[in-house]
DNA sequence: CCTCAGATATGCT
DNA sequence: GCATATCTGAGGG
């Protein structure tokens, strides 16, 4: 495999700071749509922008991992300090990427669902098997299972901190979203009134955000 | 747009 | 032991 077209370094833009997570889930799930996430792999950086994210609030709701206080081996990601990674294995095939986002250890974190593809595209593309081929959109890395297998997410990140290493969340350097599409959680029809919640958000009519469509 | 099979780690009984 | 999961790709209309 070809080495992925260098970002320029140093990263143009700051990691977002450690107090930016330790606050209200849901005010971090929609203040993170534009931030940047970038991927070291074989000494070059992919860079993709956030289009899209989910907010679990931990304890209290009944679609969260730390649902009821919930401690299992899976999950002890979700209790470490805000701005750690919490990557899981679902579906017998597919790995999803989440941020720890909470004011008070409650277990709340923030889902990645979508991402438009900034720099390192043709690598991008190699992950997800589409070498060379078109690819239509939201197909790339529209979805939390696409964007970690084209970013080449996995375990070994559960637990990591992004604010170093070889996946880091950046600030955006632009100004925050203001068009944000907001519905109900994707996949969680077994949560009762926690299914119903408004805890997705999305750049409004982007085209890289996942199915269903928001709205 | 919609439906369905696929593959397996995980957590609960 | 067994049901289920923060999903995806393919196939049909």
């Amino acid at each position: 495999m070809a080495p992925p077209e260098p970002l320029p370094a140093p990263l143009p833009v700051p990691p977002l700071p450690a107090a930016f997570f330790g606050r209200d889930t849901a005010t971090v799930a929609r203040e993170l749509l534009g931030a940047l996430l970038v991927r070291r792999v074989d000494g070059g950086w992919l860079a993709a922008r956030v289009v899209e994210t989910e907010a679990y609030l931990g304890a209290e709701d009944r679609a969260s991992h730390a649902w009821g206080g919930r401690r299992t081996p899976r999950n002890a990601a979700l209790y470490l300090a805000p701005g750690h990674a919490y990557v899981y294995f679902i579906y017998g095939m597919h790995f999803c990427l989440n941020v720890v986002a909470n004011p008070d250890g409650r277990g709340g974190a923030v889902l990645f669902r979508a991402a438009e593809v900034l720099a390192g595209g043709e690598r991008v593309r190699e992950h997800r098997g589409l070498a060379g081929r078109p690819v239509g959109p939201g197909a790339l890395l529209g979805g939390p299972g696409r964007l970690c297998q084209g970013l080449a997410v996995d375990r070994r990140f559960d637990g990591h901190p992004l604010a170093d290493g070889d996946l880091r969340l950046l600030a955006s350097g632009q100004s925050p979203a203001t068009g944000v599409d907001v519905g109900p959680r994707v996949g969680i029809a077994y949560a009762g009134d926690a299914a119903t919640w408004p805890l997705r958000f999305a750049l409004r009519g982007h085209p890289e955000v996942s199915r269903p469509r928001v709205r």
